[in-house]
DNA sequence: CGGTCCATGTAAGATGTTACATGATTGG
DNA sequence: CCAATCATGTAACATCTTACATGGACCG
């Protein structure tokens, strides 16, 4: 019934009351790193989540055209969020242009396909640092403490996690590339971890 | 013009002409391990390149009601499919219903917090399992030989990258979560690394 | 006086999911 | 005989993106 969006947005809404305005300014850049949306979702979904029960709104002082409206989740909203965020979880399909592009160049000049991995290389470095900001910041909250940090912690980890592996992945197949390649199959180490930790090997 | 859909089948049909049954039986698991698709979107969507001059058909025998159609690239879908490869990728916005759970899972009782979590977990290893399977078949192979093999390879390689980083986060978070944190805020050491290699740390 | 921020909404279009529909062949 | 596989399509629905629309306040 709920969409994900729904979820998404009880979600923030379970940390903090926020206005529509509020929650598409927070979702332009992904919420808990992992998803995003624009404020032409978020209102009609703010209105249905609000006919179901699982939000209410107080009008509030504003610089809109319109009325300001301040969203407060419900105890029913609370619950089903509560259930939905432990409920199996369904094997989602991972979606990546930019790993189609890849699967493809082997039809263009390799040089031209060896400066398009450098951008992709180089959006995951500035990401990361992004990443490890505010990482810095926050430090590592106690799981025992405050749980909800904790849990913005734990998504924050995930992004920082996904970005070491895409890095790492860059790395790799510039080498491979390049003709720098060793040989071994292996993943090179990388010198340069700013940030976010590169965890260590099994062996 | 063309949509992404549309480059995914093009590149399946570059290394190779199919049907479109056979294109939507090999998009049902993700193809480069990025993406996947239905055959109520590629039936039209090969309809559609076809209309744009990128792909052309030959009715062969087959087992169907209709005509059995076999699609081949063409010479200019051949081009735009090269030329896309190489075209300057989109910061990609990641989604993850897994971790929007996560991110509301403090509302919710700890134990089943761990439950749901050591499901994602024995996802990710059942799925590091079939591409570790894969890699094995395939072994490693040489960027300046056979250049699509290669990456066909290259984005195999990403599928377990991206496999190995949501198996220490998993790993890790359960740590946090179980209490058996030792307190160091690093990521622990897995000591169980079936197929695909955990790489090095940097230090 | 022009641009940006606040603040909310609608509408049109692209894309993705689920269900409906047909019908022959093969294997248990 | 029932189910799965081969093989192609349409229709309804949900979701996401992009553009249109309004209007006050503040800053340069």
């Amino acid at each position: 019934m709920t969409s994900t969006l729904g979820y998404a947005l009880l979600g923030l809404l379970a940390r903090a009351p926020a206005t529509g305005y509020d929650l598409s300014v927070r979702m332009r850049r992904p919420i808990g790193y992992f998803w995003s949306a624009t404020h032409s979702q978020i209102y009609p979904e703010l209105a249905r989540l609000e006919a179901a029960g699982l939000l209410r709104h107080t009008v509030v002082d504003g610089a809109g055209p319109r009325p300001t409206k301040r969203y407060a989740i419900t105890d029913e909203g609370c619950r089903e969020l509560r259930d939905w965020a432990v409920s199996p979880p369904e094997p989602s399909a991972e979606r990546s242009t930019t790993m189609l592009r890849v699967y493809s160049q082997w039809l263009a000049d390799p040089a031209a396909a060896i400066r398009m991995v450098e951008q992709v290389h180089s959006m995951h470095r500035s990401r990361r640092a992004e990443y490890a900001a505010l990482e810095a910041e926050a430090a590592h909250p106690d799981p025992g403490g405050d749980r909800s940090a904790f849990a913005s912690y734990a998504t924050l980890r995930a992004g920082i996690e996904s970005e070491n592996g895409a890095l790492r992945w860059c790395e790799w197949l510039l080498d491979e590339l390049r003709g720098d390649g060793t040989g071994s199959g292996d993943l090179p180490a990388t010198p340069d971890a700013a940030g976010g930790t590169y965890p260590g090997r099994a062996d």
